[in-house]
DNA sequence: ATATCTGCAAAGACTTTGCATGAGA
DNA sequence: TCTCATGCAAAGTCTTTGCAGATAT
């Protein structure tokens, strides 16, 4: 059975209700926006997009939802470095939407990269390992980041 | 000769007025704080340490400070998710500070790791000139962090 | 039934900006 | 001298919190 939808329903209310947490109409509409997009969306944006599915939903509960997924795994923070956080769902170490980032230091463009994503995981498992041990940590993700000029700023 | 002091005064007075940038009391002081230290600093941590040297720089100076020495690639800002920038001095990609991180996702520890650094160092070299020729980037830097509990965080 | 969740408004925290004064080259 | 840099105060932005009403289980 493809990932995506089970009997119960989506995927994740298996997950919401094993922690305790309720399904609600808020909830079920960001992870339906945060589901239908590759981008890296602001909290503002998602409630831009939740807004249109749902009007009545608040960005005071977008922030806290958002923040409820990341604690539990589901979705990514990420900064580039432009004062405003950016989620996406995480499906996973290995799962397909998987990416590093090539972040422009000038225009804030952000490349979501791929191509070599094969090695660079084999190598960091292999760091993770010497880390988890070394220093008696869990780890559950990593970050990437390559910062440069994009070719449209680096004629500047 | 040693990195560090030339007959002109420090290393960098020479970037500064080769950029035409002035060498003034405040900057002196912010960056012998970020010398002598290897700790992540937050904009307020350096205006306190600052204070010590030199009482009357306000936190505008150091912020403005801080951003130039960013821009000119004398110093990283990183973002460990707890809201607030942290930074500190570059010394180049291979130079003797160069770590990545190590990032507890509960109370926001942060650990410098450098064991092994030599193999990530090796890989991201060959994925930087990967990514520069396909995407026509200019890349500057990068940044790695693992994300996860620490031994006193995942006991809990 | 009841503990959780939500929306609004207000507060909080970090960072940036405007402007007159001061200082480096 | 003359442009660049600084400090203060105020404003700006993103994010979090308090609380009463609504909702899921």
């Amino acid at each position: 059975m493809p990932r995506g939808f089970g009997h119960g329903g989506p995927w994740w209310h298996t997950r919401f209700r094993g922690a305790g947490f309720r399904i609600t109409v808020p909830r079920q509409a960001i992870l339906e926006v945060l589901s239908k997009t590759q981008k890296h969306l602001s909290a503002e944006d998602v409630y831009m997009a939740v807004h249109r599915i749902c009007p009545t939903v608040g960005l005071t509960t977008v922030y806290r939802t958002l923040e409820l997924l990341v604690d539990m795994g589901l979705v990514f923070k990420f900064d580039f470095g432009d004062g405003r956080a950016r989620y996406e769902l995480a499906l996973g170490p290995k799962g397909e939407r998987h990416h590093h980032h090539l972040v422009c230091t000038n225009c804030g463009r952000v490349i979501d990269y791929t191509e070599f994503i094969d090695d660079e995981i084999e190598l960091l498992q292999q760091t993770e390992k010497g880390l988890s041990k070394k220093y008696n940590f869990d780890i559950t993700h990593h970050l990437i980041q390559f910062y440069g000029l994009c070719d449209k700023c680096k004629g500047r």
